[in-house]
DNA sequence: ATTTTTCTGACTTTTATTGACCTTTGTCTT
DNA sequence: AAGACAAAGGTCAATAAAAGTCAGAAAAAT
């Protein structure tokens, strides 16, 4: 039992094997119109099956020119940046040092690192008391791995 | 899709940068004739894209022999950032803008840029209070500079 | 019979395009 | 010098061209 949200899936993976760089970019309108649904199916289809969890990332634009993007990430950096996901319990005191392993996995810059070395430095953060710091800087460094899974 | 204002805009940033010392001139008339648009078009993407904050000035004149001057503003990052710091307010909003605009300035890559927008966002500081939040963003761009400058 | 998933449409927001009318500047006539 | 006209560019509001949201209806799954 096929639905239209499953053809729409379908076809959208389709093209995104297809595409070069793991990216497609489609005209929500223009697809709604093809597939013969309303514009805001297309809305439901990205935000049930092209999930971040599930190694997606949409961007869109409206207006005149207007237009939607899917990406799709490379999982395999996804796992093996997993090491680093900050899960609750565990949280790391010493930024320096796994900004530098990022560097050294090559999943930053030399340039990279050192910004993020200064950004995450006791000055900016210095008037805080420890233990707000420490859950400011896992919050970011949560964007951190967020972003870099992006790349 | 790309629209006439994005064609717009890629040209006249093409010829700027082949031009010499930063600036052109053209006339609104002939290039709203060269693209097929009413002149008011021009006035849009000028407004749209060529603003103060990503560096540009505007400069015109009207009748006989008038003109469109665009100059593209070249200052050292400590003169372009300090405009930010004097006025103090640093509005959490314009994060994002002062680091494409980095980018487009060529002081940061497109990917630093895009690491440096997820850690000033929202989440990452979310549950503080507007005001401190700001300061610590503040005391971090502080931190980004520093960083950039002894690239 | 419920719960979950899918579908729909009315309303909103963002971005781009157009055109009618206005202002400024330069030049030509008288 | 004054006035008329031409040759720019400016403004603003209306409209068009996208995409987003959300709540409720319908369909499917359990």
């Amino acid at each position: 039992m096929s639905t239209i949200s499953k053809k729409i899936e379908i076809y959208l993976k389709l093209l995104l094997r297809e595409a070069e760089g793991n990216m497609i970019e489609v005209q929500r309108n223009a697809l709604a119109e093809y597939f013969e649904c309303v514009p805001s199916q297309i809305n439901y289809v990205l935000s049930t099956r092209f999930t971040t969890d599930r190694g997606y990332v949409i961007e869109t634009r409206r207006g005149g020119g207007g237009f939607v993007r899917i990406k799709k990430l490379d999982l395999g950096l996804q796992q093996k940046m997993g090491k680093y996901q900050i899960d609750g319990q565990f949280h790391y005191d010493n930024y320096d040092t796994i900004f530098e392993r990022l560097f050294e996995e090559d999943f930053l810059t030399k340039r990279e690192s050192q910004l993020l070395k200064s950004v995450f430095g006791t000055p900016a953060l210095s008037h805080l008391p420890d233990k707000e710091a420490g859950l400011i800087r896992e919050n970011m460094f949560r964007e951190v791995l967020n972003a870099v899974m992006k790349f």
